[in-house]
DNA sequence: CGTCTCTTTTTGTGTAGACTTTAATTTTTT
DNA sequence: AAAAAATTAAAGTCTACACAAAAAGAGACG
């Protein structure tokens, strides 16, 4: 005979969690039992209970505050969790064969809107790359980046006309803060051209600014080719 | 040497692992030391390192494996997380006052794009309801959203004049699987009117499809007015 | 009445040890 | 040499207990 029988494992009190959302025994707002209760009534340690509990308030279920117990969130604070791939990664996810193509890349000086963003000093060397990539030689995506030289001295050196300037970056500043958005805007005369639609179209675009301990690296612009979306499941 | 005095807690050991990674210490695809290891190097015990590298191999940074050890992901899987707030509470957040306002609501048969998105089966009917959401009365957002009757009978009674569709349907369906997609689509007569936006406008939109344990609830298309992005900082 | 301090409840985190599960590795058998 | 079986190292989880830290609530005091 296994010993299943009243082994609950903290993945199992979650689970009975979670149903006891669902079915309406605890509402939202409600106050739940602390977690000695729970213990007591799951027959196991309040450790497995608190991790139980732990997890489900990362998930965004339950909130947790010390003293005043944990209750049931009113509204499930669901987050969703895109994972960002690589565009080589995800051309191929996709099926497709990846190419890149540079397009141009050299050194110049922040343009104002540019320094104000990365909150520049008197240094504005920066390096423009542009660059392309594609799927099956349809275009996949634009990407429009301004790397910081005295953030990233070697980019000066840096050959971008076969390895792009993300992957680069990837291999020489491992470690990063991010930011990121989505937006959609609209293909001018030159990105048109670049992504074979037609000029006006709106383009999916993400922006991304990257930090190394504080100070800036680099901003990228990707345009996506038309019809692309993001997805995620949760 | 400082041999770490005894003030080890398991975050101050994810922040010295991290350190060792960034630093090139411990390098990609390098295997780490064994927890028994570590903890007697760190002078705590294993539960503690245990969680220490299950944090950051759940935030992408680790990867382990039974008796295969821990190692260092190569290209660290950086997952942005994105919190999907209720329409009204990024309004309140961005400093708006939310209004809300109903444009149609009437129940019909899916169409023949929408029942095979949803997988319907023979029943199609669903609750078709268009609705504004508004920040200090210029337009915010403008969702399209279909409830299938038979997931949710009470949505033949429901009053959505003053309560918007996904509010109701958080208080009556709490817990679901969710796709969520972004996107870039073009404005039409009808949505340019609604934004309050020029024909052909780019527009950021959301399409949420939401099942209860496999049955599918909700689909819905959330259009976002003019110089919206969604942003994440990780 | 407000505000300050004290108590107490509840979660947060730690120790020490045990058993379980997975899967890489080694050994044995075919 | 290939396949099957045994070994074993590592992470995964649990128990049982302890103390720390936050903060809600109560009481004291001006």
């Amino acid at each position: 005979m296994t010993q299943t029988a009243d082994t609950t494992g903290y993945k199992e009190i979650k689970q009975t969690v979670l149903d006891r959302i669902r079915s309406g025994q605890w509402l939202p707002d409600m106050l739940l039992p602390n977690e000695q209760d729970l213990a007591v009534e799951f027959s196991c340690t309040r450790t497995t209970v608190n991790r139980a509990l732990r997890e489900l308030a990362e998930e965004g279920f339950l909130e947790r505050r010390r003293k005043a117990g944990t209750r049931v969130l009113s509204a499930p604070q669901r987050q969703a969790r895109f994972t960002i791939p690589l565009v080589r990664e995800e051309v191929e996810a996709l099926g497709g064969t990846y190419r890149y193509a540079l397009v141009s890349a050299q050194a110049e000086q922040a343009p104002d809107w540019l320094a104000a963003r990365l909150a520049l000093g008197s240094d504005r060397r920066v390096m423009h790359v542009r660059c392309m990539h594609f799927s099956d030689n349809t275009p996949f995506q634009f990407e429009d980046r301004w790397i910081v030289t005295a953030s990233v001295p070697p980019v000066e050196q840096a050959d971008f006309s076969t390895l792009g300037p993300n992957e680069w970056l990837i291999q020489t500043v491992p470690f990063t803060n991010v930011e990121l958005s989505f937006l959609a805007s609209r293909a001018d005369a030159e990105l048109a051209g670049f992504l074979d639609v037609t000029v006006g179209e709106p383009v999916f675009t993400a922006e991304r600014i990257t930090w190394l301990q504080g100070s800036p690296v680099t901003f990228a612009k990707m345009y996506f080719a038309a019809g692309y979306r993001m997805t995620t499941r949760f």
